[in-house]
DNA sequence: GCATAGTAGTTAGCTGCCTAATTACTGCTG
DNA sequence: CAGCAGTAATTAGGCAGCTAACTACTATGC
């Protein structure tokens, strides 16, 4: 291993430099690097965030839905569920249908609404979200630890930005 | 719709309290929204980027192979190339699968090993990377354009510890 | 009050990622 | 040089996301 640095590092200045030249584009490198390293670095907190809920038999969708029924008194209709977790409704019923499976969750046809269903989280599912919250919790923190309080909220704000900025193309 | 400012903001300072409270946890609020965050926005980001490769028929686990063989000379081992992804060789397998049946790269057994397999970049493959690259990397500098070049130093440097930091625990 | 448009949830089928197992070959070691 | 550990690539099977299409029900508008 001649790699001094971890791949956080990756792609380096050069080879965005390499790239864009390679195109005859006239973009700063280092514009580049900010967004792809942006990615690459939220795909690796969100894949060791992962490897928590994996040991307990969950999944990073699974978690979320979960941890949304909580934070709303455990119960929510699917469609709600997708809206605010902002996936698709049928992904909603495939998390749904896996987190049924292991009684985590509950169905319950809607009483307002003949179309409807309520998710319902069991004590099961509670008390899986209790067991794991400290750790996962911890792990959070621990992975941010290396940041000041100061440099956190200049992180958010910058984050912020950049989200705004890919708001607008997304916006299509 | 009340929420006056786009999803960068969720979750809130307000329920990320609620929840380590909720659970008991001495956990700071603010280091839970920053890895949360970052996971997010990283994510968007990424769904941005994607939206682009979609109109010419690729993902980004296929344009990130592309891209990569032609920084390597155009050819690369599938070992190889899942080391330099970062994914499994199962996954380069069917990315390549996707690729040769679209004539973008094509598939030779290694002169050198017998076991060995070389995916080489067609020449519609380096064009199809050329009629992207402008947008591609003009809608990458889009998404940070909010950030002067100041910030963006520093963000990158935030990024890079944050990733140390998770290094930590993914290395377990 | 009945036809039609819209919405809730599911299903089917795609991609991309994973791990584990399989097959074919290399290379070391006694 | 025979055997065996290791490596290359693929295959099989799983999950999570997507879109599109379908069913069942609601709500609206003549």
């Amino acid at each position: 291993m001649t790699r001094g640095e971890a791949d956080g590092e990756r792609p380096t200045l050069e080879q965005a430099t390499w790239q864009l030249r390679h195109y005859g584009l006239e973009v700063d490198p280092q514009a580049v690097l900010v967004a792809v390293r942006l990615i690459s670095a939220g795909a690796r907190v969100g894949r060791a965030a992962e490897a928590h809920f994996a040991r307990f038999g969950l999944s990073t969708g699974r978690y979320r839905l979960l941890s949304d029924l909580e934070g709303h008194g455990g119960e929510k209709s699917p469609s709600q569920l997708a809206a605010d977790l902002d996936v698709s409704r049928a992904t909603v019923t495939g998390l749904l249908d896996g987190l049924e499976r292991e009684q985590l969750i509950a169905r319950r046809p809607s009483t307002e609404d003949g179309r409807g269903t309520v998710a319902v989280l069991t004590a099961s599912g509670a008390q899986r979200l209790r067991d794991m919250a400290p750790e996962h919790f911890g792990r959070l923190e621990a992975m941010v630890a290396g940041l000041s309080t100061e440099e956190r909220t200049v992180f958010l704000d910058l984050l912020a930005r950049v989200v705004h900025g890919s708001s607008a193309l997304t916006a299509d």
